[in-house]
DNA sequence: CGTGTCATTGATATGGCTCAAGTTTTGTGG
DNA sequence: CCACAAAACTTGAGCCATATCAATGACACG
């Protein structure tokens, strides 16, 4: 795994060319003000980040906070034994790395080719500090991150069945796209971020397939066949 | 269980009575503006809670945030088959429900006899509409509840005794007396936070004690005899 | 001093993990 | 574009940690 990327922090890879064109914003900002969002829009510049490269490291001094525009990317820790925790999955109009930290807490990496907005941190925030508007904008962005947090936390608590079903409503949810669904992730990504193995991943989607809850015409794919069925499981 | 508190919501509990006096700042909570903090102390009104009473319900509207200044507070969510998970318990010193929701999203009950000061919240959101050192204090709290949230998420992963350890230092960390630590909620509320079942919790205590890792001397006390073990089991 | 709640302890069941092949897909260099 | 290697995925069998079921014990309180 993470063949490649040995310690490589962004190099010069900062490129001030607007790529705003694809930002989708979701359900939950979509409440916050569209102003202050707009201010951190027009402060960073983009980069681009290939398949399995990293935007930072844990422990990396926090400099910057990322607004994906485009791909997706994961945010995770590392655990005992090889095992690691994958907090979320970043899809475009996500922001990482908002919640004041001086240090990164986890890792962060592109699983699909991604362009990406970064933000000076410390510019950020000392604007913050007379932008009353934009303050709000932060506080809530960490409110929706906190309550996103929760949901996970509550999702740990059911079966492997629940996990997944619930999952694939939410990777649904936030994929625009009418009928098959995008999941750039692989299984043990999947695995990673539910608290499964990669196994029990597999085999539950092949029973969901089966019982025609779902269909998988490719890997990254997913068509919801029975959207009633999953929300009874996932419940 | 749950006697008692059918649908009660506070009647007019009210007292002008400052009781501010056993109110502890923990660690975390130091960091943050002091001045911020004042503010939001000088702003309420206190109100005791009996054992098993109810500050708010689930679908609750939201009309105050709370702070503990003495006692216990348990935050929860009912789930499927009379199960329950416990977010947090709360000491002096934390607040409650500062993150913005018009509705509350889980239940909050007092496990011991408990001091709590309530503030409006329309009025307090909307002193921090013209104060940015109150929206600072507000969004570090938020981003602190962030991590403590995070922090137990990564929690629900390990296995049972490691979420005991981890649970039975955390407390310690949280308690201030020297020696014993006062655990005053019961075996089950343990394992309704940490996701196990009253049974397990009960038999790893006792695993623990026979190894002389901790003493049971009461229900609920626990002396931590061996506290590098303790952080050993709990990585 | 009896009744209910909480805790302990034992026996058994089971969901998901681990280990182990084998298959399919993806990526890469010629 | 093909061949080959590596990565990702599927499927199976057995096992283990923790849940579940069950019985008993110890307080606490009216």
């Amino acid at each position: 795994m993470d063949k490649g990327g040995k310690g490589g922090l962004h190099k010069s890879k900062m490129k001030s060319r607007r790529t705003a064109r694809k930002s989708r914003t979701s359900k939950t900002r979509a409440s916050l003000s569209e102003a202050a969002g707009k201010t951190i829009d027009l402060m960073g510049t983009t980069a681009r980040y290939k398949r399995t490269e990293k935007l930072f490291n844990e422990g990396d001094k926090a400099a910057y906070i990322y607004k994906v525009e485009s791909g997706c990317i994961k945010t995770y820790n590392r655990l005992k034994g090889d095992r690691r925790h994958i907090r979320a999955f970043h899809l475009p109009g996500d922001y990482i790395g908002l919640e004041s930290h001086t240090v990164h807490d986890c890792i962060a990496d592109a699983i699909a080719p991604s362009v990406v907005r970064l933000i000076n941190k410390k510019q950020l925030m000392a604007r913050a500090n007379s932008d009353i508007a934009l303050l709000k904008f932060i506080l809530g962005v960490t409110s929706s991150e906190l309550m996103r947090t929760r949901d996970h936390k509550a999702l740990l608590l059911k079966d492997a069945e629940s996990r997944i079903a619930t999952f694939l409503l939410e990777i649904a949810d936030r994929d625009s796209r009418r009928g098959k669904i995008g999941m750039p992730m692989v299984r043990q990504e999947i695995a990673d971020h539910l608290g499964l193995t990669f196994e029990t991943v597999s085999r539950i989607l092949w029973r969901l397939e089966r019982s025609r809850i779902i269909a998988l015409p490719e890997r990254h794919d997913v068509v919801i066949k029975n959207a009633t069925a999953l929300k009874r499981m996932s419940a």
